[in-house]
DNA sequence: TCAAAAGTGTTCACCGTACACCCATGG
DNA sequence: CCATGGGTGTACGGTGAACACTTTTGA
C-alpha cells in the first residue's frame, strides 16, 4: 500500500526504564553510568533507542538486558516525556518503563561486567535529563498500584515476615503503619499462606515466613475481588 | 554538542485524540473521515503527525484545531500504541490523548467545513487502525478519573440539573445509580451551587438548576480534600 | 534478667448502600 | 385528575483507624 507519510518529521524514540527493587528494608532503583555523550559517565535511567521493526516493550526489555543482564521481567509503560529540549543531544521522545523485581533473584545475572548499581529512593544522585521527573512519576504509579493490587509477589523474595511486608508499604508510601491494622488488613485479603518456618536473622524471638498464594490470588481476581490496601 | 545518535532509527510519531462530549442523556465522542490514504473516507479518531519541534500536548492541541475547529481546550495523554504494523502505511507510534468537552460550547466552532460528528458512545461506527482499542483506553480512564474528581465542569452546560449530572455518571460508568445517594453524595460534597431557576424543558414540575462551585472545589483540592465518588 | 522484636483484639466513627413515598404541574 | 418526572431521610452493616500489653529468647 502507498504510503502518503512521506512528508512529516521522523524523530528517534527513546526507552528509559525504573527497576524497582526491596532490600534493608529500603525501596530501591536500579541506575546505569551512561557511556555514551551527551552527559556521558552521568547516573541514568536504564535507557536505549527503539528500533523501527520493535514495540516499545521489546525494546525496553532488550534494552534493560543489555545494560544490566537482567531478562524476563514484566514492565509496564507510563507515559512519555516529550519536552522539545529533554535531550540535548537531538530531539527525542522517551516512554518510562517501570518494572518491580526481586532483588535478589537478579543479583547475579548483573554483578558483573555492567555498570548497574541499586541506590535508595531516598538518596539516588540525580540524574540526567528529565530522569528525575520519570522516577518521581513511577514512585506515584507505584503508590497507587501498591493501594489497588497487592505488589509483594515481585518485590521481595519467596518467603518473608510480616515486618518485610510492612516495611515495603512504608517505603512507598513514605510513611508509617500500624502493625495491627496492617496484618489485620493482610489477613482478611486472605491471600497469604504462614509457613512453619521462622527467620531467626531479625529478632531472637524469629518471626514467621509468610508466602504469597498465587492460586488464591488469580482466583479472587477472577472472582471480581478488589484489594483496596 | 556532538550527537551520538546517528546510527539510531527515526519514525513517525502520532497524536489522536479520543474527545468525550455529553449530551442527550449519552456519552459521546468526536469522530472525522479520514482524508488521505490509507483508509481514507472511514471514520476514525481526530489525528495527526508530530513535528519535530513541538510537544505532543501541542501537536494534539493544532491536530484537534486543524480538523475541528475546536482550541483551548484541556487534553490529557493517556498511553502509546505502538504495534509495529498498527498503520499499514508505515511504522508509526501514536500517543492517545482524551479531553472532555461540552457539545454546545464548542458546536459553532465545527459546525461547518469539518467533516467531524458526534457519535454516542455506545454505537459509534467501528474505526481504522487500533482507534477502538484507543477508545476503549479512554473510557477506562475516564471511568478512573470520575471516581477520582468531579468532572461536572468539561462535560456539562454551566447549568446542569442533577438529572444530568447522574445521567452522565451513569453513562460514563454504564450502570444506573440510586437518585438519592447520588444526590447526597454530591451534597455532602459541597462543590454545588443551587440556583434560583428551574428548568421546565424535561417536566412538568421543573427541576432546579446547579452550577458547580469552582472556587470551593479549587479550596477543598488545596486542603487536600478528596473527591472520592 | 533484660533488651529487642513478635504477636495479638476491640472499640468507635464514618461512609456506602438499600430503600419508598409525596409533590408539583401541564395537559 | 392523572401521568410524569422531581424531590427528600433513615437505618444498618462494614470498613478504616486508633489503641497497649504480653511473649519469646539470645546475650
Amino acid at each position: 500500500m502507498l504510503s502518503s507519510y512521506s512528508a512529516e518529521d521522523k524523530l528517534l524514540l527513546a526507552v528509559d526504564c525504573i527497576i524497582f527493587g526491596f532490600g534493608d528494608e529500603d525501596l530501591k532503583i536500579l541506575l546505569v553510568k551512561r557511556d555514551f555523550e551527551p552527559e556521558k559517565g552521568k547516573w541514568s535511567l536504564i535507557g536505549g533507542f527503539l528500533k523501527k521493526e520493535e514495540t516499545l516493550d521489546k525494546a525496553a526489555s532488550r534494552v534493560l538486558y543489555s545494560l544490566t543482564g537482567i531478562h524476563n521481567i514484566y514492565m509496564e509503560a507510563l507515559s512519555a516525556f516529550d519536552a522539545v529540549d529533554r535531550d540535548p543531544g537531538e530531539r527525542t521522545i522517551s516512554i518510562a518503563y517501570y518494572a518491580l523485581i526481586n532483588i535478589e533473584d537478579h543479583n547475579h545475572e548483573f554483578s558483573n561486567g555492567y555498570s548497574a548499581k541499586w541506590f535508595s529512593v531516598k538518596d539516588a544522585p540525580s540524574l540526567i535529563f528529565d530522569h528525575d521527573q520519570m522516577v518521581h512519576a513511577a514512585i506515584n504509579r507505584l503508590r497507587y498500584r501498591a493501594s489497588t493490587k497487592p505488589i509483594g509477589f515481585e518485590l521481595l523474595p519467596e518467603k518473608f515476615t510480616m515486618r518485610q511486608l510492612q516495611k515495603l508499604y512504608e517505603s512507598i508510601w513514605d510513611t508509617s503503619l500500624d502493625k495491627r491494622n496492617f496484618i489485620n488488613k493482610f489477613r482478611s485479603l486472605d491471600i497469604l499462606v504462614k509457613l512453619d518456618e521462622k527467620d531467626k536473622e531479625s529478632s531472637r524471638k524469629g518471626s514467621w515466613l509468610y508466602q504469597f498464594d498465587q492460586e488464591k490470588y488469580d482466583r479472587k481476581v477472577s472472582e471480581g475481588f478488589m484489594f483496596k490496601i
